[in-house]
RNA sequence: GGAGAGGUGGCAGAGCGGUUGAAUGCACCGGUCUUGAAAACCGGCAAGGGUUUAUAGCCCUUCGUGGGUUCAAAUCCCACCCUCUCCGCCA
């Protein structure tokens, strides 16, 4: 959420930023509601504030022994009025946050204008395609031949867009988890958590999920819990309703975990293989830092992720989102694309982003500014090292051999019985 | 799942219908003392919102959450959530 102080005071600044998104503010019914609001709660609180002192005055007289009838009756005729001026304050207020909570971040002045992905800024790339001498396979076709990829059974256990994988393509899966942990908690100052897989409505509201994409999420409704979709939500939600302390900052989380995504609207998308499923596994980092900090956070964050590609020699990009491409929560996004030879494509491994305070300002993140002694708002920050499942892809299409084998990446094999080659 | 106890400021912990937004202690900030520090002493110190040029004043809201009773609720009633102890079940 933005700052309702900013919005209010400068509704059309906000307005002409929020347009590098593509999104038009409707300025009018803000201003209209705003006016409105303001003459209702001034109106409220007056009467809420004359019921007070009338109160009061009961109590005095009342402790005094007198009669207090005719102060009781003026009472009386201010609470129905007050009682109409409330219903109508919240009538008003609800709506100003509904609006409220449905705009996105403002984004970061270095964030390039433009409307889609394709106007994505490539910032730097690491690496060059791989050549082969032979046909490279997509992943898919490697894991039908290999029997260690197996779509099919995952259908018949829960539905389209999960899987199975079996064997040396499991183990790659988890040597791949425990190389991300042991490098981003060892050498890049990280501290693992294990955090749930289902989170209440509350942390879903802090980072930024609902109330706006609820159709995004897998949701329990006998108990009203919601599967993460990103261990973001749980990990940031750890400082929500928290004041950290000065010294504890910055807080560096890296976390492992199952991501759940309902992938509403990418019907159709993706459907060959496992770029894009219900169900997949993903290492992140999440990191809570003082607002100076926030956007050299940013730059580390991202080199972190990127540490990951270099040591399995990944050839990969890194592009700055587009206004028009960055996510609701993000001020600004970088993602990480690696090359995946059975699509001939850069596609994103991970996405690094730098929220301000707008999701801690849902979850009243705060830290304790020593200079003022204050509670203030903190800034968050987020992203993959990497999704697990698209590094797998990328290892075996890139590791592969003309006989459909697989090359284990040597930073691997100690996570493999040293283990050389997946056949 | 059953029985009991409890949820109060950064933390601990009083208050159990009316000058209580909340005693006290710790922590924190400022000061006195000191060569400096510690100790001791003095003072300050909740958050959110509104109004406002204002981080000045004034006002409103908040004692787990939501409802209710009352002129008045941290205090009484109801529902829910959470924590702790005991029992049951269980990886």
């Amino acid at each position: 959420m933005l700052d309702p102080q900013l919005i209010r005071n400068e509704l059309d600044n906000v307005a002409s930023m929020l347009k590098k998104r593509g999104m038009n503010l409707d300025t009018n019914t803000i201003q209209e509601l705003e006016d409105k609001r303001k003459v209702i709660q001034i109106r409220t609180e007056e009467l809420q504030s004359l019921r007070n002192s009338k109160s009061k005055e009961i109590g005095k007289i009342k402790g005094q022994g007198g009669d207090a009838g005719e102060v009781m009756k003026e009472v009386a005729d201010i609470k129905s009025e007050l009682d109409k001026s409330a219903v109508d304050l919240e009538n008003v207020q609800s709506l100003l946050t509904a609006i409220m909570q449905a705009i996105p971040n403002i984004p970061h002045e270095s964030v390039p204008d433009g409307n889609s992905e394709d106007d994505n800024e490539e910032i730097r790339k690491w690496g060059s395609p791989k050549t082969f001498d032979f046909e490279p396979k997509d992943h898919v076709d490697l894991g039908e031949q290999s029997g260690l990829i197996d779509f099919e059974v995952a259908t018949k256990i829960t539905s389209s867009r999960f899987v199975v994988m079996k064997g040396d393509i499991a183990r790659l899966h988890r040597a791949l988890i425990q190389l991300m942990i042991d490098t981003h908690s060892s050498e890049h100052g990280y501290t693992e958590v294990n955090v749930p897989y289902l989170v209440n409505a509350e942390s879903c509201l802090g980072t930024g999920q609902l109330p706006k994409f609820e159709e995004d999420l897998f949701h329990i409704e006998k108990h009203n819990f919601y599967l993460i979709p990103t261990a973001e939500v749980p990990v940031t939600n750890i400082a929500r309703d928290e004041i950290i302390d000065a010294n504890d900052m910055p807080l560096k989380f890296v976390c492992h975990s199952p991501c759940f995504r309902s992938e509403a609207g990418s019907y159709g998308k993706d459907t060959r293989g496992m770029i894009r499923q219900h169900q997949f596994e993903k290492v992140e980092m999440v990191q809570l830092v003082k607002p100076e900090d926030s956007y050299i956070a940013l730059e580390e964050l991202t080199g972190h992720a990127e540490a990951i590609l270099q040591k399995l020699d990944l050839p990969y990009r890194v592009v700055a989102l587009c206004g028009g491409d960055l996510g609701f929560s993000a001020a600004k996004t970088y993602d990480l694309e690696v090359w995946l030879p059975g699509q001939q494509k850069y596609r994103e491994i991970s996405s690094c982003s730098n929220f301000e305070a707008f999701q801690a300002r849902r979850m009243k993140a705060r830290w304790r500014n020593p200079e003022t002694n204050k509670a203030e708002l903190l800034h968050t920050l987020n992203g993959s090292g990497l999704a697990v499942g698209r590094t797998l892809i990328a290892v075996m299409e890139n590791f592969q051999n003309k006989d459909g084998s697989i090359t284990i990446p040597e930073v691997l094999r100690i996570y493999m019985n040293n283990q050389t080659v997946i056949k």
